[in-house]
DNA sequence: GTTGAGCGTT
């Protein structure tokens, strides 16, 4: 029953034959084999003259009907990792020498490899993945004793791309499929990588056109969010987190108006709470540089640890410290835990040097200095990007009631243990809901 | 000598 199927890495190349299993599907692998790095596969539609993506599905790819029929059809890669247009297409556009450039200093990790057989060596693992690029790195981790396996490993590539290729795509090793991902120790450094940046004191006659054309000079522009109805910020994201770290901290005139940028906050999530604010996994966020006027309803980048460990000895709170600055550290340190040259340093947890309270927890020092700027009855931060990481411009928010959106609040409050008076004393800006997703937006 | 979600003796 199994049959070839005719693919072409682009559209009108020399078709290659690529065989089918039994039952009719195509294995991711398989494709790989032959491309590596291969996602996904799409052919054009004679009817409709549109390309149509294959349904992939437990790294099988499912023929379009009753089976492939006589399409040619075209690899899928990651998102611009066509290798072939790459070339062309960076000599062409400088958006993408600028994207591309970008994405080659990007800096690799080690990755984790999940599921391995029992049997699998590291000399399995690197004929396995070396097909997706130079390898500087393969483990297995092992017994000391036994010498057995536990069934995971460690892989690192010398180029970004090859890494992209790699976590694009479940692996079948030795009968097994494997997972490669992101090791959790460097979560963390994979979260201060922020792409996206919080842009504060928008006009409403800024459209998220005006913004996407804008900021495209400084690098791919892939998101462009401005809550509705009209809250005074937007969000953007870029290609790559270097080009919205080196924004942050910087004012930009936009339509005549000077609009404040700075790291856009996670989206409340539990697991970055607990591992960046050990706080019983309740968000505290203090605004230590809160916003005065025309600030930043989200409190960006004041809660990795800073406030809770060196807060009250350092004032940071009342310096006014340029968010550039702490941005430029934040950024060598997620760059230093990514390559394994360090670890959190200065921005670590705070169980050891902390101020351990009653409970254990660092004590979390309020900026009570600041001004509240406007005074609105209900007492916690709303969030306003807890609604969606939506659509370009204009995925309707989740704004609500209360003056500019802020004042809603959906999700449990915490207690907060340890914050002092914040609720009084800054009304709107002074946490987070603990509301679940995905992290980052 | 077994196992199948996770997270790295250096």
């Amino acid at each position: 029953m199994s049959q070839y199927v005719h693919v072409s890495e682009n559209e009108g190349d020399e078709p290659m034959e690529i065989p089918t299993e039994e039952d009719g599907t195509l294995l991711l692998t398989t494709l790989s084999a032959q491309f590596p790095g291969a996602c996904g596969l799409k052919y054009r539609n004679q009817e409709t003259g549109t390309l149509r993506g294959i349904r992939l599905s437990d790294g099988r790819l499912y023929p379009p009907d009753v089976d492939w029929g006589r399409h040619v059809y075209i690899v899928v890669f990651p998102k611009g990792e066509n290798s072939k247009e790459n070339s062309t297409r960076a000599s062409e556009s400088s958006l993408s020498v600028k994207s591309y450039r970008r994405l080659d200093r990007q800096k690799c990790s080690d990755l984790i490899v999940l599921g391995l057989p029992w049997k699998s060596t590291e000399e399995d693992l690197r004929k396995y993945f070396q097909q997706f690029g130079e390898l500087l790195m393969v483990q297995v981790k092992k017994d000391p004793k036994s010498g057995q396996s536990k069934g995971f490993g460690f892989v690192r590539f010398a180029d970004y791309e090859s890494q992209l290729k790699c976590m694009a795509q479940r692996h079948m090793i030795d009968g097994r499929w494997c997972d490669v991902r992101i090791p959790n120790s460097k979560e963390g450094a994979q979260q201060m990588m922020n792409r996206k940046v919080f842009v504060g004191r928008c006009t409403e006659d800024m459209t998220a056109d005006d913004l996407r054309n804008y900021f495209s000079k400084y690098g791919e522009v892939v998101d462009v969010f401005i809550p509705k109805p009209f809250r005074a910020f937007a969000f953007v994201s870029f290609a790559d987190a270097e080009t919205a770290q080196s924004l942050c901290g910087e004012d930009h005139i936009i339509k005549g108006a000077s609009v404040h940028i700075s790291g856009a906050a996670p989206k409340a999530n539990e697991k970055f709470d607990r591992r960046m604010v050990p706080n019983h996994g309740h968000v505290a966020y203090q605004g230590s540089w809160g916003p005065g006027r025309g600030g930043n309803p989200n409190p960006a980048n004041t809660n990795m640890g800073m406030n809770a460990s060196m807060g009250s000895n350092m004032g940071i709170g009342n310096l006014g410290l340029n968010a550039l600055q702490l941005n430029h550290a934040m950024l060598a340190a997620a760059q230093a835990v990514l390559s394994s040259q360090t670890g959190w340093g200065p921005l670590g947890l705070t169980h050891q040097s902390g101020n351990p309270t009653t409970n254990g927890d660092p004590l979390v020092v309020a900026t009570t200095t600041q001004a509240a700027p406007h005074t609105i009855s209900t007492s916690y931060a709303p969030a306003p990007m807890a609604t969606s990481n939506g659509a370009v411009g204009t995925a309707g928010g989740g704004a609500s009631n209360s003056f500019l959106g802020w004042g809603s609040q959906t999700a449990e409050m915490p207690p907060v243990p340890h914050t002092v008076a914040t609720s009084q004393q800054v009304p709107n800006w002074g946490s987070m809901p603990a509301k679940a997703g995905s992290g980052w937006n």
